[in-house]
RNA sequence: CGGGGCGUGGCGCAGCUUGGUAGCGCGCUUGCUUUGGGAGCAAGAAGUCGCAGGUUCAAAUCCUGUCGCCCCGACCA
């Protein structure tokens, strides 16, 4: 592959887009790799283009190296697949919708397991031909709420996604482990630094399930993560160590008259002037009201949920916890209807006889003692005992998570991090088969439900945490496996440079090289030098004011070293460097 | 959907308070000079000022409405 400056369609922009905040869009508009015709909707240039194939290269090479076989679906999709299954409905506004000339209801793909399920169970029907596994490399759908962050987080994205299918939980277990693996050679290739992090299967149904999480300060995940050994795991993942059960003789539960202290800060001084107690936020227990929505039905179930003083209630954990029920703020009116719980000043003493679930944070054992609301206004409780005076109805993982929590598998103090998800695997179990009754013949004659996962990586958003965990000042810095060339020749000078440059490149080109020369005439040293570190190119080489003395310049890209070699030696020396 | 900001040549912006000739930088075209760090000089091309209505002798500027975009929060590869 021989690329020429000066007829590459490619214009390369000296200031940042105004529309682009993260470096990514930013470097990827400026390079000339992408520009943007709507919101989360890009269009490739050449060498974007190039970059994006790359990708895709590597990510198609590993998944048929695992033995998954890639077919390809349409994006555009009749609605009855999507019926079967209520996701018509169930997505949302995140569908994509539209009718096609006899008002038949057509979308456009944000996902495919209706459709591999549907295959599936088309072509085969007995055990003997279990199992298997399927992928696409496609272009996806979305109608995200909020596309962001240029290519990081669009409403069209190219995506892998795969599906295996195994007659039993052990079968699933093994395509699981294989993909795991397949996915860790994928991401190393790539070049990107991630981690591999425990994740709730959420929605989407089923147990084990884990996302590939490229740490980034941009990124839109938390994720914590255990430097002594090794545990990380998506912040609605993690689950809380609790500590031992108390079992020490507490004092008799003491109701306090605490007016004005709405807040728990208020709560805290007002308990310590005039009882003495000495006591921290971490001593209250705080009792949030919520309302949990079961989609698709008009059930709503009031819970309430003790956490200790000092944390509030993270909003997407208490959703991961809750699901696939959908949880609600407990409104003026909802207490309105609830006059047992008195807002502000709820305790879990009455929560029984209301009739109402209960659930805490791990760290309210048994036997623990606690100051939390007595059921009237402008009154609190004291040595509030779990076990004693409330019984818990179970625990949630709802609280917030901070840096220095401890490790849940090893005790030592966790880091608090943000990532960007580029790949997310896990054991679908049947929930798809049961929804299409995809079955296989057994030997007995019987029929096995076929047990399924479900696996994705984000091709296009791949590029886009690439160019954000790798660039500098200056501008990307490609890892060679996916640069849009291995070398960049960069001709400068009124000699004679450009010919030399040229011929260094078809010379580098025959030998195997992708090569991307900078031939264009009457263009000065600075604004060549400036595309170079812009575009990213692992290696360069500058055919320039050395060239009277028979010498070039080679360059690393990303370290930035810098060495002057014999121009004889050109040809060698990057192909030396190129295969390093 | 809640909150904030912005719509002016291809790109980045000023002008708007106090109505009156549409301006700057980059990029682009032509010529000459320049060639190791986004060159210089000269001459050019290119704009329905988001859209609609209103006020006015006159609207980028004031008023009303509307559309769009970006950013921050709830969703996800």
């Amino acid at each position: 592959m021989l690329l020429r400056m000066s007829t590459l369609f490619l214009r390369t922009l000296r200031e940042d887009p105004a529309d682009a905040e993260v470096p990514s869009h930013k470097l990827l508009v400026r390079a000339g790799y992408i520009r943007r015709v709507a919101p989360g909707i890009y269009s490739w240039l050449p060498l974007g283009k190039i970059v994006l194939e790359n990708v895709t290269r590597v990510v198609r090479e590993e998944m048929d190296r695992m033995g998954a076989q890639e077919v390809l679906f349409p994006a555009l999709l009749p609605r009855d697949y999507y019926e079967a299954t209520g996701r018509w409905t169930e997505y949302g506004d995140t569908l994509f919708r539209l009718k096609d000339r006899k008002g038949s209801d057509y979308l456009l793909g944000p996902t495919h397991e209706e459709m591999f399920t549907d295959m599936v169970k088309g072509e085969y029907s007995s055990y003997k031909d279990y199992p298997v596994t399927l992928y696409q490399i496609q272009t996806k759908y979305r109608d995200e709420a909020r596309p962001r962050a240029g290519i990081l987080r669009g409403r069209e994205f190219v995506m892998k996604d795969s599906y295996s299918f195994d007659l039993d939980d052990d079968g699933l277990k093994h395509s699981y482990e294989q993909h795991r693996e397949a996915y860790i050679r994928i991401f190393d290739r790539l070049g990107i630094d991630y981690r591999i992090c425990f994740a709730m299967s959420g929605a989407m149904g089923g147990s084990a399930s884990e996302e590939f999480l490229a740490p980034c300060p941009t990124g839109e995940d938390t994720f914590v993560a255990c430097h002594n050994c090794g545990y990380a795991a998506n912040a609605e993942a993690v689950t809380t160590s609790a500590p031992p059960a108390v079992t020490a003789e507490q004092p008799a539960l003491e109701v306090l008259d605490t007016p004005d202290t709405p807040t728990i800060e208020s709560l805290v001084d007002h308990v310590n002037e005039h009882f003495g107690l000495g006591i921290t936020p971490a001593d209250t227990l705080k009792n949030i009201v919520v309302k949990v929505r079961t989609p698709g039905s008009d059930k709503v179930e009031t819970l309430v949920i003790g956490v200790p003083g000092d944390r509030e209630v993270d909003f997407k954990r208490l959703e991961a916890a809750v699901a696939p029920g959908i949880p609600e703020i407990f409104e003026a009116e909802d207490f309105a209807r609830h006059p047992g719980l008195v807002r502000g000043y709820i305790g879990p003493q009455v929560l029984a006889s209301l009739g109402i679930t209960y659930l805490v944070d791990p760290r309210v054992v048994t036997g623990s003692a606690w100051v939390t609301g007595a059921n009237e206004p402008g009154k609190h409780a004291a040595h509030v005992v779990a076990g004693r005076d409330f019984q818990p109805d179970g625990t949630i993982e709802a609280a917030e998570i901070r840096a220095g929590d401890l490790c849940p598998r090893c005790a030592h103090p966790l880091s608090i991090d943000r990532g960007i998800e580029i790949g997310h695997i896990f054991q679908l179990g049947r929930k798809y088969a049961d929804a299409a009754g995809l079955d296989a013949l057994g030997p007995d004659g019987k029929p096995i439900r076929v047990t399924m996962g479900s696996y994705g990586v984000g091709v296009s958003r791949a590029v886009a945490v690439v160019a954000e965990q790798r660039h500098d000042a200056l501008g990307l810095t490609w890892p060679r496996e996916i640069a849009p060339a291995d070398v960049h020749i960069v001709g400068t000078g009124k000699e004679n440079q450009i010919e030399v440059a040229t011929q260094i490149a078809e010379e580098l080109e025959s030998r195997g090289l992708r090569v991307l020369v900078d031939d264009r005439p009457g263009v000065s040293p600075g604004v060549k030098f400036k595309d170079s570190e812009l575009l990213g190119l692992p290696t360069v080489l500058i055919i320039g004011r050395g060239l009277a003395q028979g010498v070039a310049e080679l360059r690393d890209r990303a370290t930035g070293t810098k060495e002057e070699i014999p121009l004889a030696e050109a040809v060698d020396r990057v192909l030396a460097a190129c295969q390093a």
